[in-house]
DNA sequence: GCTCAATATGGACAGTGTCAAGATTGCTTG
DNA sequence: CAAGCAATCTTGACACTGTCCATATTGAGC
């Protein structure tokens, strides 16, 4: 909607300025999220990334219908770094999986979380998905990362020739537990560092034996 | 610190107002859930709320130094109520832990967070715990609710006499398993309702089996 | 070259949290 | 009982915020 071709075309980086400004668009983004990540969500501010981009507070509005808006775009990239980072296979291929690929896994998502912790909160934040104001490509972006997750749940699952658990609700589960742990991580309630890779462990401990279990 | 003794000695609801207002911190506290409640996080300002009360806009300052404080104050209500939730024993005394038992837990659970979606919002929020601001009572409260969360694990844990997992761990993993669901579903990320009870139902059987486990 | 739509601008408005100075009240102590 | 004092409440003010509006500038296409 607010998608304009020329912005995404890539002008050559050629010094000259394609519209009044270039592509701000994409400008605005990119100091959207060095602003989250600097300074948290509460130093995003409309007015100061505009500022910060040498543009008139109300210039971002033409690009963006709402705050809202903007946060979508940003969640949304974050989705897209998410859903590499759960495709990124830990298991050998063709082998059995084994409990340290789990745990590869495991500590890959979580590192995720921990390394872009304001990205991870703004991406699952309440703001963003109870406010009917959500962003249609987020909405997809979103639910295409859970879908590769399911994906990797059913190559692990069907590596195991006896394995009978409901690969869709143990994606549910997991996902849940990593979830869990990322956001009391990333929110600050688990302080201790050394217990994030116990709790990663015994997480994948727990997956791997559950992707076992006889029903 | 803004903790006056008369405010909590409970003015025996007599008409008149033992100080200007009466029991404004008791009120403020009310009406700030109230507000949480019915328009969520975004409708509870500072002023809206002194209005409501029929207040000046910086009366309640007098009784809580920040917004955040105030926020502090609401959490710390979630978590003692959290608590009596965690508390409340799932099984019959003296028998072994069953999986049904378990799977009442977790509804237990997971149906607080729904109940009192914006509550449990606030409690587990960066906002309150990123922000160097966090008040001691609330800190102390909240490490309570865990310490009977763990304290419940390590019930099942003794019903079972076979049983091998290291309580504390296991009380992390799955304390994160019921936290990752609750936030997926208030923070309207999981919308299915139906789906609910299947993921409770999965997360039991999970953590039952768990428990039995060998090391 | 003219037209038109896209883009950028400054003004304005209703909000917000919070500080400082002053007014009111009720408890406490002489 | 009166005075003093600290707790409580009020008003005014400041610096922010998101966002709408009318206006100006610009670039692309006929």
């Amino acid at each position: 909607m607010t998608n304009r071709q020329s912005s995404l075309v890539e002008p050559c980086e050629s010094g000259d300025k394609p519209y009044h400004h270039g592509d701000l668009r994409r400008q605005i983004l990119d100091e959207a999220a060095r602003l989250l990540k600097e300074e948290g969500e509460v130093g995003l501010s409309m007015r100061k990334l505009a500022q910060n981009l040498g543009v008139s507070r109300t210039a971002p509005y033409h690009h963006f219908k709402d705050k809202q808006a903007l946060l979508c775009g940003v969640a949304e990239e974050g989705f897209r770094r998410l859903r590499e980072v759960v495709r990124t296979p830990p298991y050998v291929e063709g082998a059995e999986i084994s409990e340290a690929a789990v745990r590869l896994f495991v500590h890959r998502y979580v590192q995720f979380s921990i390394d872009n912790a304001e990205y991870y909160e703004l991406m699952f934040g309440a703001r963003l998905w109870k406010s009917e104001q959500l962003t249609e490509s987020l909405r997809l972006e979103a639910h295409n990362a859970f879908k590769v997750y399911i994906e990797q749940i059913r190559l692990w699952q069907q590596s195991i020739s006896t394995s009978t658990v409901d690969a869709l609700r143990f994606a549910q589960v997991s996902w849940s537990t990593l979830h869990g742990m990322s956001r009391l991580l990333i929110d600050g309630i688990y302080l201790d560092a050394t217990a994030i890779n116990v709790m990663s462990d015994t997480a994948a401990k727990m997956f791997w034996q559950q992707l076992y279990i006889q029903a």
